[in-house]
RNA sequence: GGGCCGUUAGCUCAGUUGGCAGAGCACCUGCUCGACACGCAGGGGGUCAGAGGUUCAAGUCCUCUACGGCCCACCA
C-alpha cells in the first residue's frame, strides 16, 4: 500500500530535496492566463540588497509565505514576487567599499570602468551611470546568497517575476510617474524653506526625520527696545542664529508683552530692529515666554515667518557653516553696521557649534548674555540616515502635493485609509496620525550623487538665467533617462550649461519616489500591460510597522494620483523581532546575534517556521531558541505519526467512518477547519496553527491510543478515520511546516502537497452533526486509567482486572459507545459503568510480578 | 503634549459574543507499551498589574492609576 514509507523517517535534507523539486516542477510559478478574480497577488517588500538579511526579515517574511500559501491551497493563483531594493544609502556605501568608488554625477559614461577594488584610496569617482551599474552588479551577487536563504526558508516566491529599485524598469516606471504627476499639476518645483542634512547636504522629507536627545543650553538673552525704554529678554538653545532673527513672538493673551506688540526691539551684538508680534502658537509657559523668531532655526520659525509674513535672513549655509552676509545692503540694515560687520565676521565660516561657542563669549563680553548657560537635553530633528542636527535653508525643490496643504486631497487620503482593511486593524491609526500631521507637500528632490534622476533639464535664456519653471521634458518611450548624459531634444550636448543652452536637473528622486510604485514596477504596468491587470489592485502589503509613514503611504498617495483607488485590500503588518535578552530590536542588520543561515541549518526550516508563525500581525516577539525545538519536535511528530497512521493499512475509498469515535473524531475535525479557515481569512494565522495543533495533539494522545487495538484487527471505519484525518492535518499544516507536510504527503499523494486544495467541512459530511463527547468522555476515563498506571508506577500496558467508571447518565451513554476501544487502550479486564453525579474512575491494577 | 499596544504560572504566550483560569517550555515523579527516548504518562505551580464601577456572574465591559513598549508632535 505505501511502499514509500521510510522506516525512520527524519527531518534532515527535505529543504534541499524539496526546495529543488519545487522549482524544477514550477510548484510556485504564476500562471498568467488566470482572470483577475482567480488570482491573489501580493506587492512584497523588498529588502535592502547591502549586507545580510537577519531574524526579522526571516520573520516577517515567513509571515508573508504562510498567507501565500493558504490562499494557494484555496484555489486562488498566487502573485509572489520578490524584490530588491539596490536604490538607498546603504546600498550606496556598500557599493562603495566593494568596488572602491564614488558617484559623480557630472562625470561622462565610461563604457570599458574596471573599478579599483576594495582598497583603493582615494577612491575612484565614476559617473553615475557606471555606479548603476556597479550597484546592479553587486545586487546580482548579493541576490544569490538572498535568494539561497528564501529558498531554504521554504519561501513559495515564483523567482522568474523579480525587480530592483534602481534597474532601467524601475527607472521608467519612477520617471513616468514624475511626469504624469506633472501633467497632473500634482507636482511642482518651489524655492522655500527645506529641512536640509549638512552632512549629505541634501534636502529630505518630513517622512524622514526622527527626534534624537541631545545636550543643549538656555541662553537668556536681552534684546534692546528701539525707544530706549529698556530690554526684554529670550531664552533660546541657539543663540548663534540670533543674526538671522527677523521678529520676536509672544501669544497674543500674554498681558507681560502685549504693550510690546507692534513696537520695535534691536537684536544684541548687531543691532538690527525687528518687530515684536503676537502669534497664538508661542507658548507663555516656555522660556520668558517670548521667542525669537529665526531664518530658520526650527519649523516652528517657519510656521511664525509664513503666518506673520516677516522677511529672510539666511545665514546658514548647505555646508552647516554660516556664510557671509551683507551688513549695511540688501536687507542686513543695522543700527551700527560697522559693529554688526564685526561681530559677524567671528562667526561666519564657523559650523552652528563653533559659531555657538563664539557668540556666546561674544555676548558675554557685551553684557548681553545673562547669568549663566542653564544645560538642557531636549529633542533635536536628524535625518534618519544621517548624524548632525539639521538645519533649515532655503532652496529650489520639487514636491508632490500629498494633503499636507490641502484639506480635501488628505480627507480623500484619509478615506483610502478607513477603506484599507488592516492587519491588525490598530494599525490604521498610524496611518491618520500621520496624514493629519503632515504640515506640507512631499519634497522628493535629493541633493544625492545616487538615485534615479529627475527627468528633466531646463532653458538657459540667453542672459543666463535658468528657467525652473518651464523644464524641457522627454520624450515618453525615451526612459529613462539621466539628464545629465542626455540631451533634451532640439538641443546638442554642447550647449550644456551655456548661455541659450540647457541645463540637467541636478538631482536625483528620493528612494520612496521610486519604491512607492513597486506595485506597478513589479506587476509591469509599463511593459505588461496584460500582467498588470491579472495582478492589480493587489490583495496584500506586508511590511513593517515603521514605515507605514514611508512606503505605506507614499505607496496609497501615487495610487490615488495614478489610478484613483487604493493599490492593494489588506495591508499586513508585521512587528520587530527582539533579541533574546529582550533587549534591543534586531531592526538593522548586524544587530542580530543568530545568522539565520547558521538557525536554518541548525534548527531545520519548518523549526523555524514554526517560531515565526507565532509572532501575531502587528506583534514583537523575542528570537526564542525554545519555539524553534517546540517546531521541530512537532514536525518530527507529524512524520512519526503519519508513518504510523499509513502503516496500519488502508480501505476502499467508499467505504465511510461509521463508530461513534470515529465521527467525534471528525466532528472535531470540523470545527478546527472551520475555525483555522476562519483566522485564515482573518489574517491571524497564529490561531490557525494553534487550533490545528492543538488537534494534532489531542489525534496522537488520546484517539490515536484509543483505536489502535480497533486499527490493528483491521477496522475499516477507524482505517478510513485515520487516513482521512491524516490528509486534512496535514493540509492544515502545510502553510507553517511545508517541508514535512510535503515530506508526508509525497508518501501516499499524488502532487504537492501545496497546490491541493485547504480541507473543507463538506469534505467530512459524514461526521455531520455528530457528537463529539463520545471522544471527550473517552479522553477523560483514558486519562484516569493511564493515571492509576502513572501513580502505581507501573508500564502503560499492566493490565487492569476491573475498571469501575464514575458518571452522570448521559456521559456513561457516550462512554458505552467508546467501550471496546476504552478496554483495548487500557488493557482493561473488565470494565464497569456506574451512574453518579461526580466523575470518578477506580482502577484495580493487576498485581506486579514480584 | 497627543495617540496606540501591552501587563495572565519561573519563562514565552493563548483565553473570539461576560459563564468552573489554559498551553508549551522549565521543574518534579514515573514509564525502554508493537509510530515516535528528537519519545510517552502523570504532577506541583497563578490575588489574571492596582483601585473603583456595571452585572446574578468580570481575565473579558466601563473609569482612573502605575509600569513597560511603540508612533506622532511647532522641541523658543
Amino acid at each position: 500500500m505505501s511502499p514509500t514509507v521510510p522506516e525512520k523517517p527524519s527531518l534532515e535534507g527535505l529543504e534541499e530535496k524539496w526546495a529543488a523539486r519545487w522549482e524544477a516542477a514550477g510548484t510556485y510559478r504564476f500562471d498568467r492566463s488566470r482572470p483577475r478574480s482567480e488570482v491573489y497577488s501580493i506587492d512584497t517588500p523588498p529588502p535592502t540588497v547591502s549586507g545580510a538579511l537577519h531574524a526579522g526579515h526571516v520573520c516577517s517574511y515567513t509571515h508573508t509565505d504562510i498567507t501565500a500559501r493558504y490562499w494557494r491551497m484555496r484555489g486562488f493563483e498566487v502573485f509572489y514576487p520578490m524584490g530588491w531594493d539596490d536604490n538607498s544609502l546603504n546600498v550606496v556605501r556598500r557599493v562603495s567599499v566593494n568596488y572602491g568608488v564614488t558617484c559623480d554625477p557630472t562625470l561622462p559614461f565610461d563604457a570599458g570602468l574596471e573599478p579599483p577594488g576594495p582598497n583603493a584610496k582615494p577612491r575612484l569617482a565614476v559617473s553615475r551611470p557606471n555606479f548603476v551599474a556597479l550597484c546592479e552588479q553587486l545586487t546580482t551577487e548579493l541576490e544569490k546568497a538572498y535568494f539561497d536563504l528564501w529558498s531554504s526558508l521554504g519561501l513559495s516566491v515564483d523567482w522568474s517575476h523579480t525587480y530592483t529599485t534602481i534597474g532601467a524598469r524601475a527607472q521608467r516606471v519612477s520617471q513616468t510617474g514624475f511626469l504624469d504627476l506633472l501633467d497632473k499639476g500634482a507636482a511642482y518645483t518651489a524655492e522655500a524653506p527645506t529641512v536640509w542634512d549638512v552632512e549629505y547636504k541634501t534636502a529630505v522629507a518630513q517622512a524622514e526625520l526622527e527626534d534624537r536627545e541631545m545636550a543643549g543650553a538656555y541662553h537668556r538673552i536681552a534684546f534692546h527696545r528701539a525707544d530706549g525704554s529698556g530690554d526684554v529678554f529670550i531664552e533660546t538653545t541657539r543663540p548663534e542664529l540670533i543674526p538671522a532673527c527677523v521678529a520676536l513672538v509672544a501669544h497674543p493673551d500674554d498681558k507681560r508683552y502685549q504693550p510690546l506688540f507692534g513696537t520695535t526691539v534691536t537684536t544684541p551684538l548687531f543691532g538690527v530692529r525687528v518687530p515684536v508680534k503676537a502669534h497664538p502658537l508661542a507658548d507663555p509657559e516656555k522660556g520668558s515666554g517670548i521667542a525669537m523668531i529665526c531664518t530658520f532655526g526650527d519649523i516652528a520659525d517657519v510656521t511664525w515667518w509664513r503666518e506673520l509674513d516677516l522677511p529672510v535672513r539666511g545665514v546658514m549655509g548647505p555646508d552647516g557653516r554660516l556664510v557671509p552676509v551683507p551688513w549695511g545692503e540688501a536687507g542686513w540694515e543695522s543700527d551700527d553696521v560697522e559693529s554688526a560687520r564685526k561681530h559677524y565676521d567671528e562667526l561666519a565660516g564657523r559650523n552652528a557649534k563653533q559659531a555657538q561657542k563664539r557668540i556666546v563669549e561674544l555676548l558675554a563680553e557685551s553684557g548681553e548674555l545673562v547669568g549663566e548657560p542653564k544645560p538642557i537635553t531636549h529633542p533635536v530633528k536628524f535625518w534618519e540616515n544621517g548624524s548632525r542636527p539639521l538645519e533649515i535653508i532655503t532652496n529650489r525643490q520639487w514636491f508632490i502635493r500629498n494633503g499636507g496643504r490641502d484639506p480635501e486631497l488628505r480627507e480623500q487620503l484619509l478615506e483610502h485609509g478607513r477603506q484599507l482593511r488592516w492587519h491588525p486593524d490598530y494599525m490604521r491609526v498610524r496611518y491618520e496620525n500621520w496624514v493629519n500631521g503632515l504640515t506640507g507637500d512631499w519634497n522628493i528632490s535629493r541633493q544625492l550623487p545616487f538615485g534615479v534622476p529627475i527627468p528633466l533639464w531646463y532653458p538657459i535664456a540667453d542672459d543666463g538665467v535658468v528657467g525652473w519653471e518651464s523644464p524641457l521634458r522627454p520624450a515618453a518611450d525615451a526612459l529613462p533617462i539621466d539628464p545629465s548624459v542626455h540631451v533634451p531634444a532640439g538641443y546638442d550636448e554642447s550647449q550644456r550649461d551655456q548661455p541659450g543652452g540647457f541645463t540637467g536637473d541636478p538631482n536625483v528622486m528620493d528612494t520612496w519616489a521610486t519604491s512607492s510604485l513597486s506595485p506597478e514596477i513589479v506587476g509591469g504596468s509599463l511593459d505588461d500591460p496584460d500582467l498588470f491587470s491579472r495582478v492589480f489592485p493587489y490583495d496584500l502589503r506586508p511590511q513593517a510597522h515603521d514605515i507605514i509613514r514611508t512606503w505605506l503611504f507614499y505607496t496609497v498617495l501615487r495610487s490615488h494620483y495614478l489610478h484613483g483607488s487604493l493599490p492593494w485590500a489588506n495591508a499586513a503588518i508585521s512587528g520587530f523581532v527582539f533579541d533574546p535578552d529582550r533587549k534591543k530590536l534586531s531592526k538593522s542588520a548586524g544587530n542580530s546575534p543568530d545568522d539565520p543561515t547558521v538557525l536554518l541549518a541548525a534548527h531545520g526550516a519548518d523549526a523555524i517556521r514554526y517560531w515565526a508563525a507565532g509572532g501575531r500581525p502587528g506583534a514583537d516577539i523575542p528570537l526564542d531558541p525554545n519555539q524553534f525545538k517546540i517546531g521541530r519536535r512537532l514536525a518530527i511528530k507529524i512524520l512519526n505519526a503519519s508513518r504510523f497512521v499509513l502503516g496500519l493499512g488502508s480501505v476502499d475509498d467508499g467505504i465511510a467512518p461509521s463508530a461513534p469515535v470515529d465521527l467525534a473524531l471528525l466532528a472535531r475535525l470540523r470545527v478546527t477547519i472551520a475555525e483555522a479557515t476562519r483566522a485564515f481569512d482573518e489574517y491571524e494565522y497564529t490561531r490557525a496553527l494553534e487550533r490545528t495543533e492543538s488537534l494534532f495533539w489531542a489525534f496522537c494522545d488520546d484517539y490515536l491510543e484509543l483505536v489502535k487495538g480497533r486499527a490493528y484487527q483491521g477496522d475499516a471505519s477507524a482505517l478510513a478515520t485515520l487516513r482521512i484525518t491524516l490528509s486534512a492535518v496535514l493540509r492544515l499544516f502545510a502553510p507553517f511546516l511545508s517541508y514535512a507536510t510535503e515530506e508526508v504527503w509525497s508518501w501516499w499523494q499524488e502532487g504537492s502537497v501545496h497546490r491541493a486544495p485547504w480541507p473543507a467541512v463538506e469534505e467530512l459530511s459524514v461526521a455531520a452533526g455528530a457528537d463529539d463527547s463520545v471522544l471527550a468522555v473517552a479522553s477523560d476515563i483514558l486519562g484516569e486509567l493511564r493515571k492509576a498506571k502513572t501513580e502505581a508506577r507501573r508500564s502503560m500496558k499492566t493490565p487492569i482486572v476491573r475498571a469501575t467508571v464514575f458518571d452522570t447518565a448521559e456521559r456513561l451513554a457516550a462512554a458505552r459507545l467508546a467501550e471496546r476501544d476504552l478496554r483495548e487502550a487500557g488493557v482493561v479486564a473488565d470494565l464497569i459503568f456506574s451512574e453518579s453525579s461526580a466523575f470518578a474512575v477506580d482502577a484495580e491494577l493487576e498485581p506486579a510480578a514480584d
